[in-house]
DNA sequence: TGTACATCAGTGAACGCGCGTTCACTGATGTAC
DNA sequence: TGTACATCAGTGAACGCGCGTTCACTGATGTAC
């Protein structure tokens, strides 16, 4: 593994264990036992090594998953890949929260975020988007309500989701698959 | 209005503009029209100030609002008010989005502030709770489905809240009440 | 093969700066007699 | 009413510290002849 690699490893490491207030050039530098100098010889500055480590370290699984959606219409039932997806949600934002998080209390770091998303055409609202997508070859194929709002159901499981991996790092929860499954049910239910 | 309280103000607006990294006491006296100095008198330190502007400046409107709830059960249709909690969640959560998420760059600060909240038996969990107790409520009414379940039909109208007021921090976004609305419908139509 | 030089990843020590915090102080207001 | 003192909110200037960043340097590896 390349030096900025383990570099990237350890801001990472660090960022996510310790906070971004606390991931300083000599805590990098010491988790990935390079010298704080070092840091300088891959990276322009902090904020360029932080920018990286958002760009080449939150991967996006759930985009992965998101991308294939589209060959699973039609195939199992709807609660079964919507259960999934939910799983794999679940276990994506509870990962990437508290580093996502962490970029309010730095509005610079954020803004410039925000626009390496956009320049990669990705960012949150694109989950949704992905499953409302699948949501509509369902009801084209007449396994969904058409009266149903495709966007509005996506946002509606994909956000009790956000907020499931949010509520873990405040209380304990119950069991992730436990939780999808009565979403999902619930969500296809109706009130 | 007393010093300590324009110093919680000038804090409170300092942690939402600039950030919480950038909220230095520098800025936050000047900001409250005082003397670095003079926030020593009011506060211990700035751990302290943080806490109290948490305590004191994060209003739970919401929460007031959740706690009329269950006058509301069987009055008007539970779409009127599933709405109207819609639009107050999404109000809610989009301004207090930004420094709660801030707390994740300082995880002893967030400890600190989860005790707190402990201590007064609230938390971000009572929300989903609160409108699940409507839920059970309208239920007994024989006005929603009885297969359904409260805590999970909570969660997914909340969570699409907390997930909108999110991502009106990183894209525009459609009118918040059509996005109530869609959102309540489609939580009671099903798929 | 040996020698002289170039390249380059990485370092230890130092830098200036802005941070949170403390200090001795001021000046206004209240109080006793 | 005047005087002497106590209280107390707030200040300007200084403090030590840890931060991000830079500097001159080292020592290993490659290359030309």
């Amino acid at each position: 593994m390349s030096t900025r690699d383990r570099m990237l490893d350890a801001a990472a490491h660090v960022m996510r264990t310790r906070g971004l207030a606390n991931a300083t050039t000599k805590e990098i530098a010491k988790a990935a036992g390079f010298s704080e100098a070092a840091l300088y010889k891959h990276f322009r500055d902090k904020t360029d090594l932080f920018l990286a480590v958002l760009s080449e370290r939150v991967p996006s699984p759930l985009a992965a998953m998101l991308g294939t959606l589209g060959e699973r219409a039609g195939k199992g039932t709807v609660a079964e890949t919507l259960t999934d997806v939910a799983e794999a949600a679940i276990a994506f934002y509870r990962h990437g929260f508290p580093m996502a998080a962490s970029l309010f209390a730095e509005p610079k770091l954020l803004a410039a975020y925000r626009e390496t998303l956009r320049a990669r055409d990705a960012g949150p609202q694109h989950v949704t988007r992905g499953l409302a997508a699948y949501l509509v070859a369902e009801q084209r194929a007449g396994r969904v309500n058409p009266g149903a709002d495709p966007e509005a159901a996506a946002a509606l499981l994909i956000g009790a989701c956000l907020q499931h991996a949010f509520l873990g790092h405040f209380t304990d929860l119950a069991d992730d698959t436990q939780v999808a499954v009565t979403l999902v049910s619930t969500l296809i239910g109706g009130l």
